[in-house]
RNA sequence: GCCAAGGUGGCAGAGUCCGGCCUAACGCAGCGGCCUGCAGAGCCGCCCAUCGCCGGUUCAAAUCCGGCCCUUGGCUCCA
């Protein structure tokens, strides 16, 4: 069983086969730090994340770099706020991806790299395309001559015609309409910043001092949008990727841009595999920072917790939209907690003494075979995170139905097996917290603490003062722990 | 307008590439039963879908083809 990815360049979904047979070169288009991170940007990390996690499981050697704009007219607008130039703000949201990305247990990137300290590759690649005729320059500014390359469109399936009918600059030193710059001579225009300020903001002109430039052959100015990405591709992995994923908002301008300018200055395919992530919606329109509708990373984590929110961004594929409501990330919830009581369930059976009688069920050991199936085609399947999950919860079913049916006598190997199955699955491929209980010696006294209550609660309970009873496990819900009464006496869970 | 992706039960969402095991998965919500002092969890069972509309191809279509309606994203701020 081989991966399946679909790739925009083709509109198909294809057979994944990379130009070494051992690895896998990945670039993931990251964000520019000018706001904090929102669910909409975790959805996409979380996937990517997952990719990899996969293509490692797969065996690949996996090199995943991924970037940040930390240029940008609306850092620009931020100064004031979140910093005192635009060096510093995009710092300080530097700071807050990494930290949001690490609450959210993502593996880290091999490199993230930032446009300001890209600036000579970049200079050099633009150079490249005035030499080779595919850029010029105006008034110190360096446009892409999109008439110069015949490929123009092939990623987003335009034509430079019907590009060209969209636009209407008309004050334009451009040559077509779609053309787009590679240098843009200069500082940054208080008018361009006006629409991202803050009303709290520096004003407009304070700010665009601090505006960053650098010396170029055209003169001082600033990178466009698009050709970081292609030098920072080019310089931390190679002329050519296998894949490159991004947000699906974009496919058109950024991607194809980059298309362009790559390919036409290397003569090569830029990208084998362009996947693009589905945009996570609310009430029927994307999240997004210029919305305004977005629910922060930080808040969400400390709302939900890394796993529920996993749960949430992987139940449906990246390459299908999500929708964001209450009830959405409440079933995520309930997901996650149903895949974790089965876990606990399974090794508590393992580790009871019973569990070394001498039991085969062999309704179980195919149950989680099917399972280590079912999950695996799932994955190769375009990355199908839902799927993959739908197994798991299976394996959990499995887990349930086996020990309900055992009062005692467990199935030790099949536990075992389910276990295995719960942690290298659900925990080192979906990234979920499996098998990772604190061992902190606050949670053991904490630990502690709840069972001397357990017991208090026990005696009540055989002495029939169950309304005394009743208040103990409603006090102990609402600091966050959950009692429940089996045969075997309580047992809780934080 | 142009490009792209979608429209499946109360919600959410697989399945559509490669038509038949789809009398449509998993989960949430709801109902009944077992268990329980009660609750929760779990198990068993049930409830809710003629798969946007209309035609066509086929022995057979949610799945293929054509037309139409609607939604979302992109069209130089955007993961």
């Amino acid at each position: 069983m081989t991966l399946r990815v679909t790739n925009t360049l083709t509109g198909e979904t294809e057979p994944f086969e990379p130009r070494d047979p051992d690895s896998v070169l990945l670039y993931y288009c990251g964000l520019t730090t000018s706001d904090p991170p929102h669910l909409g940007h975790a959805r996409g990390w979380v996937h990517v994340d997952v990719m990899c996690r996969w293509l490692e499981w797969l065996g690949y050697d996996v090199r995943h770099v991924e970037n940040f704009t930390d240029v940008n007219e609306k850092i620009v607008a931020r100064v004031g706020e979140d910093g005192d130039s635009e060096a510093d703000v995009a710092r300080h949201y530097v700071r807050q991806v990494i930290e949001d990305m690490r609450s959210l247990n993502l593996d880290r990137a091999e490199v993230y790299p930032r446009v300001s300290e890209h600036v000579p590759e970049i200079i050099s690649l633009v150079e490249r395309l005035v030499e080779s005729g595919h850029a010029y320059e105006a008034n110190g500014s360096v446009y892409f001559d999109v008439t110069s390359f015949e490929d123009y469109g092939k990623l987003s399936n335009q034509t430079v015609e019907d590009i060209e009918a969209q636009g209407e600059d008309a004050e334009s030193e451009k040559r077509h309409p779609a053309d787009f710059a590679l240098w843009k001579a200069g500082g940054v225009d208080p008018d361009d910043i006006e629409e991202h300020r803050h009303p709290e903001a520096a004003p407009a002109e304070a700010a665009c001092e601090t505006a960053q430039t650098w010396d170029s052959p055209w003169g001082e100015g600033r990178p466009g949008w698009h050709i970081e990405c292609s030098a920072m591709s080019m310089t931390h992995l190679d002329e050519t990727i296998d894949v490159h994923v991004g947000g699906q908002d974009l496919v058109f301008p950024h991607h194809e841009n980059e298309v362009a300018q790559s390919e036409a200055a290397t003569g090569q395919r830029f990208a084998d595999y362009w996947l693009h992530v589905r945009l996570l919606e609310t009430s029927g329109e994307k999240m997004s920072s210029s919305l305004g509708n977005f629910f922060t990373v930080a808040d969400a984590v400390e709302e939900f917790g890394a796993d529920v929110l996993r749960t949430f961004l992987l139940s449906t594929a990246y390459s299908s939209r999500a929708t964001y409501s209450e009830e959405t990330i409440g079933e995520a919830e309930e997901r996650w907690d149903r895949l974790q009581r089965g876990y606990e369930r399974a090794v508590d059976a393992c580790d009871s003494v019973d569990a070394y009688a001498k039991v085969t069920d062999e309704t179980l050991r195919e149950a989680v075979d099917d399972v280590r199936v079912e999950f695996e085609a799932a994955m190769n399947d375009d990355f199908n995170t839902r799927e993959a999950t739908t197994a798991l919860l299976d394996l959990t079913s499995a887990v349930n139905t086996h020990v309900d049916g055992h009062d005692d006598a467990y199935d030790y190997r099949g536990l075992r097996r389910a276990v295995e199955t719960f942690e290298e699955f659900g925990g080192g491929i979906l990234g979920l917290s499996f098998g990772e209980v604190s061992e902190e010696s606050d949670v053991a006294l904490a630990g502690d603490i709840v069972e001397l209550v357990l017991d208090v609660r026990e005696q009540e309970r055989a002495d029939g003062n169950y309304e005394r009873a009743d208040e103990l496990r409603d006090e102990l819900e609402a600091l966050g722990v959950e009692v429940q009464d089996t045969d075997d006496g309580p047992t809780y869970r934080f």
